[in-house]
This record gives C-alpha cells, structure tokens and sequence, in this order.
DNA sequence: GTCCTAATTTACGTTTACGTCAACGTAAAT
DNA sequence: ATTTACGTTGACGTAAACGTAAATTAGGAC
C-alpha cells in the first residue's frame, strides 16, 4: 500500500463540499494536510476526519463539537486524568443523540401524516382523470 | 377551553430560549402572536408552533427548513396543485431524517468505543497487578 | 404620585461557516 | 509560447441566529 494521497479538488468532489470549505477546515485547525510545494496533500487519515466533520455537520454538530468528538478516539487524549471528565462528556453526548433520534422519529411519523394526506387527495383527483398505479 | 394565552416570558422559561429570540422568529414570520395593547400574547398553536422549530432546531434544521416542514400539515396549503411538489419535498426530507438516523448510529458506535476505552482504562488503575501493555 | 418590574422598539454587534473575487504560481497540453 | 487546468494566499462579503445595550412605555405596589 503505498502512501496515498488526495488532492483538495479530489476530496472536494468525493464530498460534494468546495475547496473553500476543506482549505477553511484547515485554517480552523480541523486537519493538517502535508505539502507538497505549496500543494497540499491530504492523507487518508485527514479524509477520514473530513468525512467525520461532514457526518457531524449532518446532524447540526458545529465544527468544533465535531472535532471535539474526533478527537475522543486520539489516544493521545486518553492518557492523563481526563478519563472522568470524557466519560461525563460521552454521556451528555450520547443523551443528545438519544434525544435526536426521538426528534427524527416524530418527525418521520408527521411525514407520514402528510403524505397520507397527499396520496388521499392525489387519489380523488387521478379518479376524476384517469387510472394510475396504486402504490 | 378557555383561550388559554402565554406570555413572552412564559414561553421563554419554558423552553429555555430568550424573549429576544421569541421575538427574532416573529420578526422572520415563523409565529404570529396576538397583541394586548403593545404586549404580545401566544396562543397555544403559536408555543406548539415553537417547540416545533425547536425540535427542527436540535437536528440541525434551519428555522426556514422548520417552518415549511411545519407549513405542510396547513391544511390551505394541501389544496392547489403543489400537490407533487409536496410530495418530493416530503421523500427529500424523509431520506435526510433516515441518513441522519445513520450518523447518529454510528456516532453512538463510536461513543460505545470511547467508553470502552474509558473503563478499561481505569479499570487498569484501580488494579495495577496485571502485566500492563504499553504501546 | 412614585418607584419597580416587565415588556417594547430600535439598532448595532457577534459568531459560524463558508462564498466570492483578485492576483498570482505551476505544470501539462497543444 | 500560449492556453488550460488546477492550486495558492489574502481579503472582503454574507446569511443565519441570535446577543446586547439604549431609550421608552405601561401596569401594579406602596
């Protein structure tokens, strides 16, 4: 496997974001990409963070909350007498979640509502027209 | 029922917001209290209509996204032909929810990871006996 | 009446997360 | 040699979602 590398359009296409933004992770001080020249050259890890900050963008984490979870897996972290202080901050992260998903789920549940709504009055309109497939 | 109304400072107790950001949604049009003399007075649609956007708030929706998602089970809008519009919009946001649901999955993976890491970590302390590995 | 509290309007300030030029370097293709 | 494509660094602009301060007003308590 040799040392692979991307380019900032490459990961710019693969993630459907701008260079602007990956060049403003950077400024940020999110990733660290090495150079090549001036070029800059993103190894995987640092695509892996990408991806992670995205994943995190999704769901309405800030970028520096993204980070902040990213950076719970670095081992480096995990050495002092932290521990306690990362398991509260775990938890607390994790009810979030749980509380997201609750939300996801009623809202999922009022996207059902309104599409029966739809398909109950798309249904008397095809009636007076013509006939068409029932889903 | 006894038309129940709140007021601004009810509202923003209940839900933890300030009275300057119930009063920022009436200025972008997402709510339309009522009026005593100059003091404005909410319905109980309007807090629904609140603790919605609030929720849309906790999964990264903007306050637009909030309002026109809420705006669909307004029975005025389901009349003209947008009918389809709504439809797509409705398959859009539902694949947004269900990717969400997805990160939000894996991020409590990865929480599962961190505290695993955590425990074994000061399980370790606690009983330094063991041939402890370092890497 | 006067003081206090809560509410109001107006308006400028702030943070986050980029977008949008501008002006230039580098390297390959024609 | 010139075009084309991609990359770079500033620097300024912007939209969203409020914060904050100032000046004002209305309603009760005493």
């Amino acid at each position: 496997m040799p040392n692979q590398t991307f380019t900032i359009s490459e990961l710019a296409q693969e993630f459907g974001v701008s260079t602007r933004t990956i060049r403003f992770y950077e400024e940020k001080g999110l990733i660290h990409p090495l150079r090549d020249g001036q070029k800059r050259l993103y190894t995987p890890a640092d695509r892996v963070r990408i991806k992670l900050i995205l994943r995190g963008k999704r769901i309405g984490m800030t970028l520096q909350e993204s980070v902040e979870l990213i950076d719970m897996y670095d081992p480096q972290r995990n050495n002092t007498g932290q521990l306690q202080s990362l398991i509260n901050t775990v938890s607390t992260r994790r009810a979030s979640l749980l509380q997201q998903k609750t939300d996801i789920d009623d809202m999922l549940a009022g996207l059902d509502e309104v599409q029966a709504l739809c398909e109950q009055a798309l249904g008397k309109r095809r009636n007076k027209v013509s006939g068409a497939k029932t889903k």
